[in-house]
RNA sequence: GGACAGCUAGCUCAGUUGGUUAGAGCGUUCGGUUCACAUCCGAAAGGUCACAGGUUCGAAUCCUGUGCUGUCCACCA
């Protein structure tokens, strides 16, 4: 006997155990089935799972169960994220305040520190993968992978070749984002912008006035920017020069003409600073003038500076005014001038542009092979949308991509960091026997040990790692290959694909499922490198999800607890279950949703309703005397059926067939809203409380499987737990059984209309009794409009007095009592509840009359339809049988309103 | 500056080809409840679907404009 309420602790645990022991998750590479394929979004190996992977989990869980019912081959494959940079940060933060030292990378050096991320990322590893149980998550344990496996290095290293080769992948001076606090570059993705208010300083420089709010970077500047058409300035030329006093002395400074520059803008003259801005290193480069660097990489003062060497930026600014303030120069200080300060969104570290010579990917080159065609990376990237091989849900998320691709520069992808996959790039710092090939880089998938052109084994590899993202680009395919193969280093990368099986069945995946913060960090980014690899496209379908936030719609993060959720409290007193419906239902994709306690709490509710209606039914079984488990699935047919077991049974037909097909179209927040409102009102409102009279025990258990299995992807542990006390004799897990399929002959829609008239009729009699304020002992007369309905309505009179709460209750067909009825209008039907004395006849006759006209035009609209040849040529048939059944009872329903107005 | 969303009940949100009385959950109020479930049952109150125009017999839904909120991209010295 099943306990009085669901204990999701006591069975989660088991119930994972028992599927993950049976090998459900593994997918069978021979089965012949067709194939569904989910790669997870590899959580960051830096320590807990939250909310947002939660989502993740449930979503990706829900699609992975529903085609494994559906009978197909499901692999979902798990792994984590190396996290270069996050991680890195995370474990020298770690270092400095569990040790006490300043600089763990100086002090212990790249071999020890790099153990220590790697221990760190075990224990890391560990809690995720009992967190990705904990929610339930059927994946393929035996296929899990890390980015930094062996194997995925392998691919990394053949990719890196193979676009070196191509020159797609190549190597440059270039200004960078510099983040002084973490030393290294970050890509430009990675910057986020804040506004600040900061004091915006007017200099005099020569016989101009320049503004700045960055007066630290201004020592060398010798160049004077205006705009050609800007009148003020007519008697300038483009490469005039003059003497000026300066900061620490004179300068020679030069006249540039730049359309770039704004005239409304301050004076609409500025000097520039090509080392740290960007916009001032293009125009250097457009006209070939000088850079230079005035702060370090640490983001201290150069010698240019003069007496200020070595001060820091936050130091220095003041003192620098104060110096020109003195000179003479100062002009004006705006204090409230705001402008956008860029940091690091990893460790907010402020960045500091700097010209560093840096790995870059380029997207405009045409080399890509790509139907037939020689494409740039970014062609390819938005030929493969444009074209449909990839579709994205929701769809408004294409218009973004494309722009943020045609915004697309080429990707810097060397950082300055330890942890990561080290560029596969040699130099030979030979012995002077090297000749000019061994000067340049060497790449090679392999550690290089002796230099192919000297024969030097004097070689140094590049000190810097790849960008975290260029590994995880690779992600739907580098976990696919065969890991013995990519021990051989004499085979090739396409030879590795091509003899791997499980990239050979697997791939390309068919699902990318994550959040739409990522869209160009990583789904643009697999889309770039999968296709350029592998000449496939990674996925066919992404579905972004929203951001978890609040309920008074603000981020939720660890740093502010207030509303923050973390599954791992959740889950022991709500239960898993609860948790993944509470973030499912009423969330659609892209779009951000609120998580409480209480929307948990709901769900929660929910499960313990099934949990309890199955207790209910068991007991119905019990009352009866028939074995739950030798109800065969077929059984129903057979039986002696009510018209409530033959309404509800065609009801779970329509439900089958409804929230089959709007699965298959990702819509799971409305099939959770359905199944929710059928288990809760449908199935325990009025069939179980119908079953208190009379119960159809075979019925009863041939629905409540059929509500199991179409919860399970969703609520996977009470309803397996469910299902082993009511599944029939020979069926196995719930895992593993097969999706309902509508049994037609159970879809009797003149019943189930029958008894959706008993229901209307029940809510009528309430509606007109709470309206008038009638006393439930007060005779009530329902007038129904054929001979047909009384029949129905008698027989189901008890029932509706029951439920309608009314003592005494006659039915008539209309015309008997004309004078006295109020008038119910439903959905589909008419219920004139019939109330001696109490009808407001003015009243009753506006409102009808207002329906009426109401009714006209939707005729008239009806009728023009119907009348459209285009509509008739195009319409699918069954649409215009619908509609033309919507004529029919309109005017029906439009005669019988009018027979009443004139009664009145 | 450019783009994309959102604005529906006190709160969080559904609402896919325009259709008859706009829904749910939570919250509030009232009533009930020994026999599946108080993690329950029944009911009520609460909405000019942001605003203004337009198309239509008919608009939360389509079009135009405005306002507010949010996100992303690009950035000006």
């Amino acid at each position: 006997m099943l306990s009085k309420a669901y204990d999701p602790q006591s069975v989660e645990g088991r119930i994972y155990q028992m599927w993950e022991e049976s090998g459900v998750f593994r997918a069978n590479r021979d089965s012949g089935k067709e194939p569904f394929v989910i790669s997870l979004p590899p959580p960051n190996a830096t320590g807990q799972l939250h909310l947002g992977h939660a989502v993740m989990l449930s979503l990706e869980d829900i699609f992975i169960r529903f085609a494994r019912m559906q009978g197909k081959e499901a692999l979902w494959v798990p792994g984590t994220d190396h996290a270069a940079i996050a991680t890195e940060n995370v474990v020298i933060r770690k270092i400095q305040d569990e040790e006490g030292i300043t600089d763990p990378r100086k002090e212990l050096g790249r071999e020890e520190i790099l153990k220590r991320i790697q221990a760190f990322v075990e224990e890391s590893q560990a809690t995720i993968r009992s967190q990705i149980r904990k929610m339930g998550s059927s994946c393929d344990w035996s296929r899990e992978a890390y980015t930094m496996d062996p194997s995925l290095n392998r691919c990394v290293n053949e990719v890196f070749k193979k676009m070196y080769g191509d020159g797609l992948i190549y190597r440059g001076h270039r200004i960078v984002n510099w983040d002084p606090k973490l030393q290294t570059n970050v890509s430009d993705d990675e910057v986020e912008r804040k506004e600040e208010t900061a004091p915006f300083y007017t200099f005099k420089y020569g016989p101009f006035a320049i503004s700045t709010a960055r007066p630290e970077t201004k020592f060398g500047d010798k160049y004077v920017v205006m705009h050609p058409d800007d009148k003020r300035y007519k008697k300038y030329k483009h490469g005039d020069t003059f003497e000026c006093e300066w900061i620490n002395g004179k300068v020679t400074a030069t006249i540039i003409k730049d359309t770039t520059v704004d005239p409304e803008f301050g004076t609409g003259v500025m000097t520039i600073t090509p080392w740290h801005d960007t916009a001032d290193f293009d125009i250097a480069e457009r006209y070939s003038l000088d850079k230079e660097q005035i702060i370090d990489f640490a983001g201290r003062l150069l010698p240019i500076a003069g007496e200020f060497t070595g001060m820091s930026i936050v130091d220095a600014r003041p003192k620098i005014v104060e110096k020109l303030r003195k000179k003479g120069l100062f002009v004006k200080v705006d204090e409230n001038y705001v402008h956008n300060v860029a940091l690091n969104s990893r460790g907010k570290g402020i960045i500091e542009p700097q010209i560093k010579e840096q790995w870059f990917i380029d997207v405009n080159k045409k080399v890509v092979a790509w139907k037939k065609k020689k494409m740039s990376l970014k062609e390819v990237m938005q030929d493969v949308i444009h074209s449909g091989d990839i579709t994205i849900i929701p769809d408004r998320f294409e218009k973004m991509y494309f722009h943020w691709i045609d915004n697309l520069r080429d990707w810097c992808i060397s950082r300055q960091i330890w942890w990561g996959h080290r560029i596969p790039v040699w130099y030979c710092i030979g012995d002077g026997a090297c000749t000019l090939e061994c000067k340049g880089p060497m790449v090679s998938v392999e550690p290089l040990e002796q230099c192919p052109h000297c024969g030097s084994t004097n070689l140094e590899q590049d000190p810097d790692t790849l960008d975290t993202w260029f590994s995880s680009a690779l992600w739907t395919w580098s976990t696919l290959v065969d890991r013995k193969l990519t021990d051989d280093f004499s085979r090739s990368l396409e030879d590795i694909l091509n003899q791997s099986p499980d990239f050979q069945r697997f791939h390309p995946t068919s699902v990318l499922e994550t959040g739409y913060d990522i869209l160009f960090f990583w789904v643009a980014r697999m889309i770039l490198m999968t296709t350029y690899a592998t000449g496939h496209i990674p996925f066919k379908t992404v579905y972004l999800h929203g951001m978890v936030r609040t309920r008074d719609g603000k981020k939720m993060s660890k740093s502010d607890p207030e509303g923050c959720i973390d599954p791992l409290e959740v889950i022991p007193t709500f239960g898993a279950d609860a948790l993944r419906l509470s973030m499912i239902v009423g969330q659609s994709p892209g779009h951000d949703f609120s998580l409480y306690k209480e929307k948990i709490a709901g769900y929660r509710n929910f499960v313990n309703k099934l949990w309890n209606a199955s207790r209910f039914v068991l007991l119905q079984c019990e009352n009866a005397s028939v074995d739950p488990h030798a109800v065969k699935t077929d059984a129903v047919e057979h039986h002696q059926l009510s018209l409530a077991d033959k309404a509800l049974l065609s009801a779970l037909q329509n439900l089958v067939e409804d929230v089959t097909e709007k699965l298959q179209q990702y819509r799971l927040s409305e099939v959770g809203e359905k199944l929710y409102s059928f288990v809760w009102e449908y199935f325990c409102d009025w069939y179980l409380e119908l079953s208190k009279d009379e119960a159809n025990p075979p019925v009863l258990i041939h629905i409540l499987r059929t509500l199991l299995q179409l919860l399970h992807p969703y609520c996977p542990f009470v309803t397996e737990e469910l299902w082993a006390s009511v599944k029939s004799k020979d069926a196995g897990m719930l895992i593993k059984e097969s999706w309902p399929t509508v049994v037609e002959a159970l879809q009797d829609q003149e019943s189930f209309d029958h008894f959706q008239r008993v229901i209307d009729t029940i809510t009528a009699i309430r509606k007109v009794r709470a309206d008038q304020g009638v006393a439930p002992d007060k005779k009530i007369a329902v007038v129904v409009h054929s001979e047909k309905w009384v029949e129905l309505l008698e027989s189901q009179q008890e029932h509706i007095r029951r439920l309608a709460r009314v003592e005494s209750l006659t039915f008539a067909p209309y015309g008997e009592h004309p004078e006295e009825v109020a008038s119910v209008f439903l959905q589909d039907i008419e219920v004139h509840v019939c109330l001696e004395g109490l009808i407001d006849k003015e009243k009753e006759r506006e409102r009808l009359t207002k329906e009426q006209e109401k009714l006209e035009g939707f005729l008239k609209g009806v009728q023009a339809k119907l009348g459209n040849k285009q509509f008739i040529k195009n319409a699918p048939a069954d649409v215009i049988q619908k509609e033309k059944e919507k004529l029919q009872t309109a005017m029906e329903k439009l005669q019988k309103l009018e027979e009443r107005l004139n009664s009145l």
